[in-house]
DNA sequence: TTGTATTGTGTAAATTTTACACTATATATT
DNA sequence: AATATATAGTGTAAAATTTACACAATACAA
């Protein structure tokens, strides 16, 4: 068998949900269209998926492009596929989700491509289905950061508990208790301390934490749940 | 903008990942396959996506094809998209997962496309990467029927509290004590009593119920988790 | 030195989960 | 008809977890 005759073959776009966090609140990083088609609108970062390329490695290309990052946490989210979703063409488009550290960004690359980063309650409307495609990113995202500690993708390589505990406060948009926060984090072993506290504050300074990064694996492969109670926050 | 020009078009394959069960065990719709390509091994039910038609309706039209069923509950899980995945043609699959009730089957239909209803445990090897489908199926459903009351759409109309109690035992692999998991699921307020009882038992005859479908939307629409400790095994 | 903001530790009440004893119903067997 | 066996259904207490909040420690500014 050579080829499945009489098959329709269609246009296969990728989008790329970009979560990061800037000690305050989750964001996402928009492009501003400056080419067609919807020029002006606001949209996710895409792309289309070309010969001899996987998919993961299409969606890792698109982030690359805007953010110039490798390895960062991504993960496919969901095929979006009505007919009419693009109007130009029929096309399907799969998307992913990436976890980025905003720091680590370069600012010029970011420019290039008119992109900069939204609060998600600030978020403008996007084109096409892309709004659609947020909210599903940011149930699938509350959902894995309570069953694997994947929140850590947000965070430098060096951070207090308290920021830790922000973050999660801003994934899930609720007040978890501090203290109650912190002790748990401490029991699951993940965090390794290093001697060091947080320069940047103006009050009390926090103990400065690094990734425990063999727990970290275990976690991810399921030695056990983060935090089981948050997985309820993960629904529509 | 009439179309985007350069772009590479793939064919974009489905397949269906079908769930069932007999009152003992968790069961796949497998059809030993009586057309090429790998004609004489398992695999998932699949086919292509056609023109003008939505992702959804085509996994819809598919899992009718094989099963004679409309409305059962259809669920995208995943695209599967490396390059090699079907030695034939470059092509991406976007995976979907099935729930449905083993009794409402057309035997005929079922005949005709040579599928039949495998133990989860006996699973042989399929083809390409339906393996690796199944297993993701799998932990999806664990999730989803533990946040979500969706094991019913496995059972009858009516059923009983045990009968209920070995399907999730079914679904985790796990035993689940009798007692504790009825109580949680009369408190879930998500059954109806009928006044009948199941006449088929040997024994001690049980309650049939049937779903409160107000209480069944409500679920599915985020009022409360069914069942929040089973989602922990919902892992790797 | 005092006031304010934040970090970090202690602890008890409330709730949920877990484990298991016991009763009830139906059929088969003696 | 009495007894044995199997499954359905109810009761309850111990264990574990979650929740709520008191209090102490650190850092800086006024």
């Amino acid at each position: 068998m050579d080829s499945y005759l009489n098959g329709h073959r269609v246009l296969v776009a990728l989008d790329c949900i970009i979560f990061g966090f800037d000690g305050k609140s989750l964001k996402l990083l928009l492009i501003k269209r400056n080419f067609e088609p919807e020029v002006g609108k606001w949209s996710l970062m895409g792309g289309f998926l070309e010969e001899n390329e996987a998919l993961q490695s299409a969606a890792s290309r698109i982030l690359f492009t805007l953010t110039g990052l490798h390895n960062n946490y991504l993960e496919q989210l969901q095929t979006f596929g009505a007919v009419d979703r693009d109007p130009v063409e029929r096309t399907i488009s799969v998307v992913y989700y990436a976890l980025v550290t905003i720091d680590d960004q370069d600012p010029v690359t970011l420019q290039a491509h008119n992109a900069s980063w939204i609060d998600l309650a600030d978020k403008p409307a996007l084109i096409f289905d892309h709004d659609q495609m947020v909210e599903t990113a940011l149930r699938q995202l509350r959902y894995k950061a309570a069953m694997y500690p994947i929140g850590f993708e947000l965070l430098p390589e060096k951070f207090t508990v308290p920021q830790l505990h922000k973050l999660y406060e801003a994934i899930y948009g609720v007040q978890l208790d501090r203290r109650n926060f912190s002790r748990k984090v401490i029991a699951t072993e993940l965090l390794r301390g290093t001697g060091e506290k947080d320069e940047t504050s103006l009050t009390k300074k926090g103990q400065l934490y690094a990734l425990n990064t063999e727990k970290y694996q275990a976690y991810l492969n399921g030695y056990a749940t983060f935090m089981p109670e948050l997985a309820e926050l993960a629904k529509p």
